[in-house]
DNA sequence: ATCCGCATGTAACCCGTTACATGATTCT
DNA sequence: AGAATCATGTAACGGGTTACATGCGGAT
């Protein structure tokens, strides 16, 4: 049945019609509109990866949504049930360290997409486990500053500072999102 | 000549060894030990790319380097002048304002490389350029935060806020480089 | 003599990009 | 009527990943 895992994208997909059934054209605008996930999916990515994603029996053509509106020859997907077990199955993989910084992205699309169907406490669970692959890719980073003789070259140390920059802001970010939910009244959804 | 333009990597490639001659293992292991470029290309990925780059006429095989070293089977690739100028055309692309998030990455690879053979004020105003382009890309998105309806779910405003912290950290590293090279000595290099 | 690391390569497979094709519907 | 937009799709092509294949050199 899962012959391949899914995409990065696949998963992605899954989510958003999760959140409430879409057409692909739907979620072309829906990319477009969000400046995160600068990523913008052509006809030929979407399309395919939608109609992949009903061969599988992980969305279904949604035959409402019929409601006085056009009747424009439009596939309106909604996740089966089979969809939404992969797609918080997805949402729960674990951060893995050695690939956090190139993955940050999608792990604040895990974040978004866990709002309405994690506990507080599983969404705390998530971001302390990604304050801490965060931690230990930039004490990482310092290490290697410290160490390799690149601190002689201008650029390549300048670069350096960036990528620890960057990281120490997304930590300093964790650390405050998490400062927040323990803050927030404590309403369970699942 | 150049039917297809070159891809990111293989830009990357005709620079590293324009820095010196490697072979595909000597890359992998540059590759390997960098933590900046994350990226870890495989065997099935760079052989082939070396050999494209080959046939196009930008990398040949440095018969040099025989230095009682072993004369282990290996091939040594050095850039020609055609791949010499491709390489700087490159690096003298200017920043693509739309893309300027994503590319990151890519331009820090190109910041790094400039260093031999640009003068201190056409690095300059690359940094420039890239400062404002993050500029203009931070203000886009305090608009858009402003703006849009998500500041009323937790989860995208924080993801939003993550956005908006690593950009500002980027563009007050452009800010700092740009103060380091205008403070260095005038070493005119090109 | 054998095993491990060096070093390059190939083949199957999948997926994304680009560009084009096709209709239907709304707008002017 | 004609144009622009909506909406979905297809075909060619290129390149990356994975996994496997191969052979040499040095170490025990």
């Amino acid at each position: 049945m899962a012959e391949h895992p899914l995409t990065a994208f696949e998963h992605v997909l899954v989510g958003l019609v999760g959140l409430s059934p879409a057409s692909g054209y739907d979620l072309k605008r829906i990319f477009a509109a969000t400046p995160m996930g600068i990523y913008q999916p052509s006809s030929g990515s979407l399309y395919p990866a939608l109609r992949r994603l009903e061969a599988k029996g992980l969305l279904r053509p949604a035959d409402a949504g019929r409601v006085g509106e056009s009747a424009r020859r439009r596939r309106v997907y909604e996740p089966t049930e089979a969809g939404r077990a992969i797609h918080v199955a997805w949402l729960r993989t674990p951060i893995d360290r050695s690939t956090v910084s190139r993955d940050l992205g999608l792990h604040l699309m895990r974040f978004v997409m866990m709002e309405d169907t994690f506990s507080r406490d599983e969404v705390l669970r998530f971001l302390d486990d990604l304050r801490d692959a965060l931690a230990a890719f930039t004490t990482g980073l310092e290490r290697y500053a410290e160490a390799s003789p690149i601190g002689d070259r201008r650029h390549p140390r300048l670069a350096m500072h960036h990528g620890l920059a960057v990281h120490r802001a997304s930590l300093e970010w964790a650390g405050r999102a998490i400062a927040e939910l323990h803050a927030a009244p404590i309403s369970e959804t699942a």
